[in-house]
DNA sequence: TATGAATGAGGCTTCATTCAT
DNA sequence: CATGAATGAAGCCTCATTCAT
């Protein structure tokens, strides 16, 4: 993967019939199984298409080169990823902030958890991929969803919404990433999981943000 | 690169004169400066013997292949950051807990801002690399420094000290570890940098351990 | 080149087009013009592509390694050898033992002079490529070729046809082998011939076998 | 082992010292170790320097180049082997030519069997060498002995004595040589030894050479 | 559009040999 | 004399990519 001249990452052509989005698919779930086998680092475009089923100018038919065929898989990654965590915001609207952040915790963290092979060998592919644009083009949009939610919660009123969003989002998706990282037992994982939470809540109430445990009855007038 | 029959990452001799220390200590600095250049991909044994100054018979030496040199690169650093993190774990022996979390979240944080183009580089420099034995190893002992530390806290009584210590330590690696991958500015970095204390303290209060907030207010004389 | 963690020996594809085909034999082709220049022991592989006008991808698309190529030039040699003396010992049946003696001499005697150094590059490339496997697949054709030959013999009745076969087999072709490896001149490899001929015959007589030299006078009714 | 400009491949110095002579025997026996071993293409200088217990300097001090340790090994063999060889044909003065064809086929049997990994080894050892001086004199040497054996048997009387004597070492040296490399089980081995003498007796008788079966006893006025 | 044979730059690594200490 | 660090030419092989069929 040569980097000066960066060539174009995007993909070479849309799929327009079902025929090449059948190979499309059959390419990136290649790419993943090749990906998380052991011996990852011997990922190379043959063996993706012989995987595949496809030939070699098959599959350079649909990507015009190596890197945007890894730059397709993981910005299909993050968009799978971006999706759901915008799914569980909208969900969250106007719940309690104790709600949302039980609510985005468990979804991240069974994200990267149920197929961790598969999260471990995305990792490992972007190594040497400039995806700094799709990191932060999807950074924004978990942002945007985040603070949307949290500026709903029907029992807090965020003074610095922005710098707590931030704060809530780096540590959650930072600390599940490291868990992950570090191969905990499912014991010890699931006892993290639980603390990171209450780590949350008590961040929030420590910064001096009134959580109505009792519900909505107190204030209200919002 | 983990292959089936993966090859020793063992430094292949040790350097017995001193001609030889500053031969691999070239070799490291090379490495680094080529690691942390814009295609870094492109890290080659060739262009390292070339920018160290020695031949390339001369790498081979004491590197048995590319991946023992990446990997003893790793674990300088990790040496390093580890015996930091150790030393401010003594420093702190008998402190408040407060005083401990904010003297390991800065330790750490400090460790990572300091030359983050290396940091990122050999983040990235591992991806192919087996270094889970490497990570446990340091995560050991890092858990022991601050289990040990913790335990001494002049104002808590750790219930369940294991947990705790583990939730802290993956809180405040991952999120600074994801705080610097996020790229933000000094501003945001410094914000973070608070909220995360905050965060923690708030954390050990909320499992009901009594921190001592009022410092000296309600007695004073400490 | 034989060690551990043995590569695999076998070609890597089937040429399936006419291109291919030639790509191949331009690449035997090319290999053995090397094995016999004096320097045989640069046999290298960028040569051999160089020499076979392709290039060196191309070479590795058929042999996965070096070893690979030379053992299927060896396994090619000794196909074409053992064709040429089953071919002998089938025109010799019903013969007389002596014919059959002649024609199985001549035969390998020629096969070896008529490209010796050919031969002679061959026996040098295997030095260190574990083709015992290959030795003895065509050693037991070989037997089996002979055997059948002998056992139709018109004038002799072999009371113990393995061990006689063995032993005919295994001078015959040491012998020409020594005899080559000596260099001896044209004349006094062509007295060899006749003696070993000679020798093989006194053989038979000895061994207690009736050959009727005389033909069929003596009576011949057996 | 680059071979134009071929340097010289005699030993550098001549051990004057003890202590230098155990130096050159290690290094031998090192070779030959590391030869005997699977993997024996991997002979390196370093490798036999090492398990000899010495530098890679040392070794260099007693041969110029590799090829000379390599040659010189053989070179030793080679010695020893014609010794035995000459030393039985003094032995055999006299005797019958049977007497004398067992002892050749015997000596030269034992020589070949007693350490097959090493003869195995040598034969690869040489494969990119040019030995063809070492082989004639020493093939020279050999044919002297048995010459001068052959021309002092009791009962036989050689009308060609240089071409049987040609055709009877050829066929020896040869076939034994044969038979080890088919790898045959011991039984097959011992019923080939036997009748390899057969089949020289037969031919001394053929070539109308009258031997004297039974011994002296009949005339005994020779 | 699909195929797969061909390409070749360039990566990793070995190892015989030298020479300063 | 011995040592062993250093050398660097050269070998083997991979793999992203192209293009004629």
């Amino acid at each position: 993967m040569p980097s000066p001249a960066r060539p174009s990452l995007t993909p070479r052509k849309q799929p327009r019939q079902a025929r090449a989005e059948a190979t499309v698919d059959a390419i990136f779930e290649a790419t993943i199984q090749l990906l998380t086998r052991p011996g990852a680092e011997n990922l190379t475009t043959t063996r993706v298409a012989e995987r595949a089923g496809v030939s070699i100018g098959t599959l350079y038919q649909y990507f015009p080169n190596k890197q945007a065929l890894i730059y397709a898989l993981n910005e299909r990654y993050l968009v799978a990823l971006t999706e759901k965590i915008e799914a569980t915001c909208r969900a969250q609207e106007g719940e309690s902030a104790k709600n949302m952040l039980k609510a985005l915790i468990d979804t991240y963290w069974q994200a990267k958890t149920e197929r961790p092979e598969v999260t471990r060998a995305l990792y490992r592919s972007v190594a040497d991929l400039d995806n700094t644009a799709l990191i932060e083009t999807f950074a924004q949009r978990v942002d945007a969803a985040t603070t949307a939610m949290f500026s709903s919660a029907s029992d807090v009123d965020f003074a610095n919404l922005a710098e707590v969003n931030l704060t809530l989002v780096t540590v959650i998706f930072g600390t599940v990433r490291n868990a992950f990282e570090r191969g905990l037992d499912t014991d010890e994982a699931d006892r993290l999981h639980g603390q990171l939470l209450l780590m949350c809540e008590a961040y929030l109430v420590c910064i001096g943000e009134r959580i109505n445990h009792a519900g909505g009855q107190s204030g209200g007038q919002d």
